[in-house]
DNA sequence: CTGAAAGCGCTTACAG
DNA sequence: CTGAAAGCGCTTACAG
């Protein structure tokens, strides 16, 4: 039915071998052949198959890229950073949507789904080290944030630690004393929700203001959990100045409620968040916050897992990358 | 190197077709046989190497889905949707992010790329129908977004005239009078903007309120587009109470330019806008604006995209359907 | 510089 | 119910 490289080649008159020389950008082809082969693949509307073309080669120049769904703000800007990297190189990529299920995750991992990628980018959110190098194939995987951490595994790391404590320094220097930690446990020490609770930990400890575990509250790093989680502290009677939501939409959420319930932002509660979605540019009052790196992420992801794909290193070491973070001061904690 | 079926059938003793029939689920095949070929199977670990499955059958079981760029909420979210109805329909997704250029387009409609997917949903922003009905090759295509109506074209749309005019009618019955249009041409007619200015207008005559062009402002459907637009209409010194951004995303960014300058929302000034991103609900003040009917596009879009695909007739009728709408009043314009 | 041939891993008539 | 064989459209040694 399509218009194959034979029909193509029986048109220029030259053999198979010919035409995929000229579009493999082969050199030493004769100008006249090449232009020969190039009028035929023109007047037939020849194109590639790419299905032919990978199950020969053995590369689908595909990558995958699992996270929790798309409609959540950082996956969805990380996604189209992601896209763009890849493209740039020459890949494409095919998103996967786990909706923060450990079934969905596996299945990424080690589904047919992976015979249609060179390899995989993966943000795990319930699948430990453990069971990630249970379940990858031998195919190319880098990790993204950091729900995991291990040494066995190639990853591109947000300084958590270090931001989260310059946002905690930030708002100590507004004159903060009792800031709200939302979206950790207490204990929380692993992970990106631990990590980020330890950096303010750290901050508050510099600064000599003593850590209330009171004041963290667990929540669902969503909207809507922000924003029952600072009426529940609310609710509760407890005392603060400040809340840090340890991501963008839940601070946003905890912002919109706290306006809700009639106070006011920055004056008698400052608000912070961490991802610097660019919603947070636009909220009302405008979200402070702190920017990861997501275009270096993306950028270091999408090299390192081509570097792995392409490279013919036989047992190359693990490289864990860490992108540079920045504060963004906005109106909600100036 | 990897498990082939053909290791599959040696240790399980039976012919490379009876593996077939067993992982197709062909119905008549001894128990015992069939138990002897999954016990292979997950013994060897073999997985279906979908890439020659596709190469053989002439389906690769996905979806094109062409948009301009996944860092724009409504696109992710109705992506995150499209993915979902895709998947529970035993098909995946690939995007492909056009960046609004005409060339993007262009090449995802024609390029190789195609011979990836089955079929394509394609959300045009700069292509004509004409053009696109030049460019797309002879698989199946639905068009989502109305920048452009043929009725030559399979398309899902959504009800710009009547969803605009119900806007306009609960800002009118909220007692205003002077509604800034943001996001249109004065002129236009055609495509989203055309269709809900026009929308627009027919409430304003319904009402029996003039129409002012001075009140129409043309600017990109983004957040920044959006509080420049309305930035600039404050400082022509036009007289207006209300707002309605033809998206979320540039009321968002309208709402946030008005409470900057020291505009209160909605008291001097109502704000609507047309999407019911996620985002809209967490404003301060939430924003007034109308569900296009978003998940229902994309079940629809998906569904009709394979029917396409997988259907036998010859040469089906044209089908353009619609999606339900549904005005969300919130605080911004109550 | 160019040709003839093998083979990537499946599915699918065609036999039996 | 099951086997042997062809072929999807490419790429890639191997020759020349």
């Amino acid at each position: 039915m399509a218009v194959t490289m034979n029909d193509v080649a029986k048109a220029a008159g030259v053999s198979l071998k010919t035409v995929s020389n000229v579009i493999n950008n082969y050199e030493f082809i004769r100008p006249a052949t090449k232009q020969r082969v190039l009028d035929a693949i023109d007047e037939l509307g020849y194109e590639t198959n790419l299905t032919a073309r990978s199950l020969r080669s053995g590369k689908t120049k595909m990558l995958g890229l699992v996270l929790a769904d798309l409609s959540i703000p950082y996956y969805a800007e990380l996604a189209s950073d992601i896209m763009k990297a890849a493209w740039s190189r020459g890949y494409r990529v095919l998103v996967e949507q786990s909706g923060n299920e450990a079934e969905h995750e596996k299945a990424a991992l080690q589904g047919q789904f992976r015979s249609l990628t060179d390899g995989l980018l993966f943000i795990p959110l319930t699948l430990g080290a453990q069971q990630i190098i249970d379940a990858a194939g031998k195919k190319p995987l880098v990790l993204l944030g950091e729900f995991v951490q291990d040494p066995r595994l190639d990853m591109v790391l947000i300084q958590n630690h270090e931001a989260a404590a310059a946002v905690t320094t930030h708002l100590l220097a507004g004159g903060r004393r009792r800031i709200a930690v939302l979206g950790a446990d207490d204990g929380e020490t692993t992970g990106s929700a631990g990590l980020r609770l330890s950096g303010y930990k750290a901050a508050l400890a510099d600064a000599g203001v003593e850590y209330d575990p009171a004041l963290v509250v667990r929540c669902e790093w969503r909207r809507d959990g922000g924003a029952a989680a600072v009426a529940g502290l609310l609710d509760s009677g407890a005392d603060f100045d400040a809340v840090f939501g340890l991501n963008d939409a839940l601070a946003l959420g905890a912002l919109h409620e706290l306006l809700v319930l009639g106070k006011r932002v920055p004056e008698e509660i400052a608000v912070a968040g961490f991802d610097d979605i660019e919603e947070a540019r636009f909220a009302s009052p405008s979200l402070t916050t702190v920017a990861p790196g997501r275009a270096e992420i993306a950028e270091r992801a999408v090299e390192l897992l081509i570097e792995r794909i392409e490279g013919n290193m036989a047992a190359p070491e693990v490289r864990q990358l860490q992108a540079a973070f920045e504060l963004r001061v906005r109106k909600s904690a100036t």
